[in-house]
DNA sequence: TCGCTTGCCGAAACCGGTTTCGGCACGAAT
DNA sequence: ATTCGTGCCGAAACCGGTTTCGGCAAGCGA
């Protein structure tokens, strides 16, 4: 039995005395049990008697015992921890919370006995690459995808490997997909809902890229919030593709060229939005006085702008924690279908919106008498 | 805790088709071979002629083996992935950089096999807790830490029990550790001599956590550029403690209130000086004008400030790209002491600063003519 | 009383590697 | 020719767990 145990001599370094770790063998023997029936006692097997069960629980407990993650892995084939693969685009809007979204899916994990496995990738094929090596590998037993698109060869790789994984973010094909989402399509309709209510009835719609479910989403949500309003939807009036702050600036410029210029502007992403008060000061105007502008993000950028940005927040934490907890229960074989949330956004006025001081037509002439730099500079 | 491990039975689904990875198995009865032959041939064992050890080489690589790093580390103990504690902090100036770091970490772990594996903490108790258990269940094999306490329980902790680790930063006593470092000192003197070299001769300096090693050093630095410019130092320019833009205001604040303000501030940080435009744009001033203003850490926020803050960028996926590197050579067994590097900042200068308008005496009346509304609001 | 479940646990195989030990063949030294 | 090292590899133990299999004893019905 342990008898081999106690002579493992060498002693590690006499300096660092890492103690010795207790396993499962140490149990056992204390309490006069094979490792077998220690295991089973603790994993819950129905063949251990209950009174046996508590005695192994209480001094495995008492002992400090917890088993070695990849020692249970060889045999199981799991390895207690869940994977993160981040892309690293130019525009990623989520960069900024990745901190907090971290901390969401640790805190989670950690109270689980769980670990984060993460990896960066730069491209689509590279994601694929890593996310391929950590499940050949064993690394991992689940993902968490952020930023889902409509077509997302993420899932497609998954749901051909039978890996479980939860979204955050919708995709177009739902099946057997388990997800975590904000409704921001709401706070797009609310944002359209609150201006119309200040006055506004030209009300232009910046969107976001393509690609990511979102999109799709946040215009319906627009729509919506038109309709409901009562305002006549203007084609002209909707941008798209503005993910980071020069997009948000060129898009904001062709706006600000139109004959009957938008009164207020929504954007689906907040560091699109930072792009058009550059638009605006240029032209010597004002955002929140002569331009209404909303986001969604809640970045902390939006803070520092002047006027500062009102937007939609996101409580990005408490995604990480839900998706943990969600991908947790997935790799415990819930079913995907049961495993489905979506939060609301918080709108955050902060002031870069207001009643409309000038119509369109009044607007569009001070627009026109301004500063005839009126070239997108960089 | 196992209460769901009764449900044990369903099987896995038959759909996912995991390929069943090769083994260690696989590949030494292709070769006719024994699985010790091929471990130690591909270990590199010297009791394997070269012959067969190539021939193993490359019918492994041929057949795609790649050992799991946990089986592996049952018996070595190295699990080949390295550990990352992230404190949560309010006032964390790295969190818009996590991305990069990571990238940076994960460039150089993923080229060499190596997983990441992270975790967030907050407060120093929970940061060693999650370290040590880490630790206990073997699932890292040495840290990168962030932000060196000059006094760090991290270091202590990893001392004690012969954990390998490496530094993003220096710390105050630097025996048998290992390091990477911005020589922001450098940075600040640069700061000084430049604002100097513009006319300024009242240079203020706002430093940021008393905790860590870097104010000490951003400190000299800024005293160094002092002296090299030429200009005496005056004890009462000097603040301390900021980094947030809460707390940076503060410090603004009183230093605007001064019966000779400076007409320049050095920023140890940048999230504190865009508090600082808080306060000049309170008081009807401008930014740039007439007071030149510089940070450090090149946050994005800072581009968003009007004027756009200048300060000094620092390349933080190159730092972990380098801790990562660091890290693994000393997990290999490579001498702390050889492996201590430092980097540059980078200044951008992006418009905050400028040649004085005023001097401070007409500053003073300028601010004190101001608005009276001089409460620091949130 | 006997046989058959059933409950409960021990023994041993197993997972995929690493590492120790020992043995065989061959060449050199005696 | 014998001995002795040495190079090279196989056999088997080992790491710390999990899981299968089988056996013993108690409980039960007949």
């Amino acid at each position: 039995m342990g008898s081999f145990d106690e002579q493992r001599l060498p002693e590690r370094q006499p300096a660092g005395r890492r103690r010795p770790r207790i396993t499962i063998s140490d149990v056992s023997s204390a309490l006069g049990l094979t490792k077998s029936t220690v295991s089973r006692a603790l994993n819950g097997y129905p063949d251990i008697s209950s009174t046996t069960r508590e005695r192994v629980r209480s001094t495995a407990a008492r002992m400090g015992y917890r088993p070695l993650s990849h020692a249970q892995a060889i045999r199981t084939g799991r390895a207690r921890a869940l994977g993160l693969v981040i892309q690293i685009d130019d525009h990623d809007a989520h960069r900024p919370f990745l901190a907090d979204f971290l901390a969401g899916i640790s805190f989670v994990a950690s109270g689980e006995g769980w670990t984060i496995t993460v990896a960066t990738a730069d491209g689509e094929a590279a994601t694929l690459a890593t996310m391929r090596r950590l499940l050949d590998e064993h690394k991992v037993d689940g993902f968490i995808l952020p930023r889902t698109l409509i077509e997302d060869p993420r899932i497609t790789l998954l749901r051909s490997q039978d890996v479980p994984f939860v979204m955050f973010g919708r995709t177009r094909d739902p099946a057997g997909c388990a997800w975590y989402d904000i409704r921001s399509e709401d706070a797009m309709a609310d944002a359209v809902r609150r201006l119309a209510s200040l006055g506004h009835r030209r009300i232009a719609f910046v969107n976001g890229g393509g690609r990511y479910q979102y999109s799709r989403l946040r215009l319906d949500g627009f729509r919506r919030g038109l309709a409901s309003a009562g305002v006549e939807e203007d084609p002209g009036l909707v941008r798209s593709d503005a993910l980071v702050p020069h997009e948000g600036e060129e898009a904001a410029e062709s706006l600000l060229a139109l004959p009957r210029p938008p009164t207020a502007v929504v954007f689906a992403v907040d560091a699109a939005a930072l792009g058009l008060y550059r638009a605006v000061r240029r032209r010597g105007l004002r955002v929140g006085r002569h331009l209404s502008v909303i986001g969604y993000d809640g970045i902390p950028d939006g803070n520092h702008a002047d006027p500062p940005l009102s937007t939609y927040a996101v409580d990005i934490r408490r995604a990480g924690e839900r998706l943990a907890r969600m991908l947790i229960e997935r790799i415990r074989g819930a079913d995907p279908e049961r495993l489905r949330e979506t939060a609301p956004a918080t709108f955050i006025d902060r002031g870069s919106i207001a009643a409309p001081e000038l119509g369109p037509g009044d607007l569009a002439r001070l627009l026109a008498a301004g500063p005839a730099t009126a070239q997108p500079r960089r």
